[in-house]
DNA sequence: TTTTTTATGGTACACTTGTATCATAAAAAA
DNA sequence: TTTTTTATGATACAAGTGTACCATAAAAAA
């Protein structure tokens, strides 16, 4: 096996030129040339990193969902259980909502992934379901934590929380990103609802 | 002028034929030959009437809005002012959800054409800041209305909760277009929501 | 040193795309 | 009836696309 080079390390370098025209010109728009040129390597070495387009597209879905994560848990660490359940959920929405430029790039691909997904079957699906199902799994962890401990009201179903919460997350999320909203207006909703679920809330 | 054709009729048939496509093979990946074929025109014609690809995708989203205010009008016709403003709600959340097929081709193309008008500069941002904003102040009206009539509680901020409930009918709605929840349960979900505006609310 | 495998470059092909051009039917206006 | 305007058709063109094919440097294995 000669002339040993990082597979993954080229992989992702690629990658990286991958998302940087995604986002200049549009997820859509994307073509191995461009990718090529932006990662200042030949045509042919994104095919045979990648073997097809629908490989590479595939691959920069991978590559978002694995940044993605590596965010989220560098910033829910350290921060674990002794804080209150209104504190975890409110760090939670800073982190969901599209403020600052890496997660508006991460937001914006996302949704033109899932547009993708909806449309052609290039795309799988799948991980627009699991992956907001984790969050919310999250989610009800935390309020169910939040009942027991009294931080909120005993009646509330859990369940229906946290699917209220992560539809309030990404619909909040969208009206940023699009600009209709502020991320700090939309943070401030969504601490004003927090305000709600405790028991002598309002 | 001879050969007096209704161009508007002929328009809004090719824009049809667009709406097909589409949906069929993505809002990215519609050709003018694509919609000529569906529409079972030559390809000159959709030059002939659209100008250009832009124009015809332009069209293509003020073609969506008119069928959507359409709907909209027509849902709320009779409903107005004597429902309590919470069934009044309701029927905005039912009628916004991605329920019936009409309802889902619209979401999904709407969204496409998001993520078109984030990327590209071909489409013009406007009308998805607008049309919510419309919406949110449709919210905002009824919301102010249930607080003067006792039906929600006196300390509300009307123009917070429009903002909150637009974002839930965004998230929500998207929830169930991809699949993640059942319009039942998204709906059970508002009305719950709903429960806790009125003042005995738990 | 020869051979074989890995990594990379160059390029050609078939196809699709938006747009532009030339032609023409048909009906109103003269 | 002739002329002019409107509506439609056919087609050509240049550019960009994904993919396939052929070559080759370089390093490990023989």
């Amino acid at each position: 096996m000669p002339r040993t080079v990082d597979h993954d390390e080229r992989k992702s370098m690629i990658l990286t030129a991958f998302v940087e025209v995604a986002l200049a010109k549009g997820l859509h728009a994307v073509s191995l040339r461009d990718v090529a040129s932006a990662a200042g390597v030949s045509l042919r070495l994104v095919q045979y990193y990648f073997e097809t387009k629908s490989g590479l597209m595939q691959a920069g879905l991978s590559f978002l969902e694995a940044q993605s994560n590596m965010r989220w848990t560098a910033r829910l660490d350290g921060h674990s259980d002794q804080t209150s359940p209104r504190a975890a959920l409110l760090t939670l929405f800073e982190e969901a909502m599209p403020t600052d430029r890496k997660s508006r790039e991460f937001h914006l691909l996302w949704m033109s992934y899932t547009v993708l997904a909806l449309t052609s079957d290039e795309i799988s699906g799948r991980a627009f379901i699991d992956s907001p199902n984790k969050l919310k799994g999250r989610i009800s962890e935390i309020v169910k934590q939040g009942i027991g401990t009294g931080d909120f009201r005993s009646e509330l179903d859990a369940e229906a929380e946290a699917a209220i919460l992560i539809g309030l997350i990404h619909g909040l999320g969208t009206a940023v990103l699009i600009g209709q909203q502020s991320g700090e207006t939309a943070l401030s909703h969504l601490s004003h609802y927090l305000d709600r679920l405790a028991p002598n809330g309002r």
